[in-house]
DNA sequence: ATGACGATTTACT
DNA sequence: GTAAATCGTCATA
């Protein structure tokens, strides 16, 4: 019998091919009180590691906050930044080799009521649309209630996060561009390594 | 012990 | 288009 939540097999590919893999595929945030939410993922960029100069493990660095990029592919690497987002990759290859993508945008599916509250902060949730829920990394670690509690956290076996196989994008409806907020990274931040569903408007902005 | 800096978002001019 | 918000992390000392 085939079970709907992708497996380690999925995951353990290099960052490239899972990215453009992961475009399709749902990912589904169970919360405490039972609330189910999901998206569908439309926006991912890869991060390849020690070469990467944009990437957290740049020259094999290995700390405390990195921890998790090192661990086996389909781990959740969740990050806190600008000292107040949070933003989650899944770990690709395998452990001890730390790559990892980058989810930057979802189209939501299911709990749009429950995302929009979380999203809400002084702003007046009628006021958000759709298109305002998911399409950024910050946006959706909060629309999905994503923090550093779920860093680590193994997208196969966990009952708090997991991804349901979806429908793979075709080759020709993925487009690939530069990564974004990495233009520190000198001739890594040109490489065409965000890629993204060519026919959703629930994509972060430029 | 200190300081510079984000794999961002939002609000404002 | 410009700038503020806001603080954990890490390199340097």
């Amino acid at each position: 019998m085939s079970s709907a939540r992708l497996t380690r097999r999925f995951f353990r590919r290099d960052p490239v091919t899972l990215a453009k893999a992961l475009l399709g595929q749902t990912l589904v945030r169970v919360l405490d009180d039972g609330a189910e939410l999901t998206g569908r993922i439309v926006e991912v960029e890869a991060y390849l590691g020690q070469p990467d100069r944009a990437a957290h493990t740049f020259g094999g660095r290995r700390t405390a906050r990195n921890a998790s990029m090192w661990l086996d592919a389909g781990h959740a690497y969740v990050y806190f930044t600008y000292g107040m987002h949070f933003c989650m990759n899944i770990t690709a290859d395998g452990a001890e080799v730390p790559t990892a993508c980058l989810i930057r945008a979802l189209e939501p599916a299911g709990g749009l009521d429950v995302m929009r509250r979380l999203r809400s902060g002084k702003i007046d949730p009628a006021r958000l649309r759709d298109v305002d829920l998911c399409s950024g990394p910050a946006k959706l670690a909060q629309a999905l209630a994503i923090d550093r509690t779920l860093d680590g956290e193994d997208l196969t076996n966990s009952p708090r996060i997991y991804l349901r196989r979806g429908r793979p994008l075709a080759a020709d409806q993925i487009v690939a561009s530069p990564r974004i907020g990495v233009s520190y990274a000198k001739e890594w931040a040109q490489k065409p390594l965000r890629f993204h569903d060519a026919a959703s408007p629930h994509i972060s902005k430029k």
